[in-house]
DNA sequence: GGAAGTACCTACATAAATGTTAGTATAAAC
DNA sequence: GTTTATACTAACATTTATGTAGGTACTTCC
């Protein structure tokens, strides 16, 4: 229970603002993007080519949404050619270990998974 | 590195077949329902009523999604009218408490996200 | 006898996500 | 002087996600 709002944030309820930060975290891109950038600053270019299958249109979309919810910091370098780092904030940061915990049990019981598909 | 498949199971590779799996896992409706049973075995129309705003259509969809990834077992009872009854397996357990962390934290950290919007 | 509850499926319609292509300004490399 | 690289945006096309409405086969409650 929030003291100021006097409601308590809670993701089952379709109203809550906490279903659009979970939107942006759980999108496709918004995961990878987190994890990514998880081993320190990237540039848009290095993001694009780390995270397998993104297009420029996704990458900017996504990564417009991720700093607007404050998860990461854009820094832009008026230099030709372009030079814009990414950063995670301290609060994209904690976003990001969650993330990285969910994609490493993945990688680590796929094969369980796929097992059960028979 | 897996023996039997000679590959290391990547979440960056477009290709991996992790993607799928963190898709379903990381859908809208994908990661409610994953919270939800963490409390328990649920049948259909009770799972309907805890996640706020899902339709039968995707709560449906969803619930094959999952079990057909090995996440959760459906059990039907053969009577009139229907009775059917879903539970996480050990395997959807992992993945739940995952998530659950994941929406807490959300819950949890949701004043300064939306803060951040200002 | 009519309504409500159960766990869906099917067909149709719409909204949202995502991709594709083209374009920008400029400098360095070839 | 043509290509390559950068970090995008805008317009358009397509695919995917999601919602809506209707139907099913009974049984219990009113």
């Amino acid at each position: 229970m929030n003291a100021e709002t006097g409601f308590a944030p809670n993701v089952m309820a379709q109203a809550c603002p906490s279903r659009q930060v979970l939107k942006h975290l759980t999108s496709q891109w918004g995961v990878l993007v987190l994890v990514a950038l998880q081993d320190g600053t990237l540039r848009f270019s290095a993001l694009r080519r780390q995270v397998g299958g993104v297009s420029e249109r996704m990458l900017a979309q996504t990564l417009q949404a991720l700093e607007g919810d404050g998860l990461l910091r854009r820094v832009a370098h008026p230099v030709v050619p372009p030079h814009v780092d990414y950063t995670l904030t301290p609060l994209g940061v904690e976003a990001a270990l969650r993330m990285a915990e969910l994609t490493g049990w993945i990688e680590s019981n796929l094969p369980e998974i796929l097992a059960a598909r028979g």
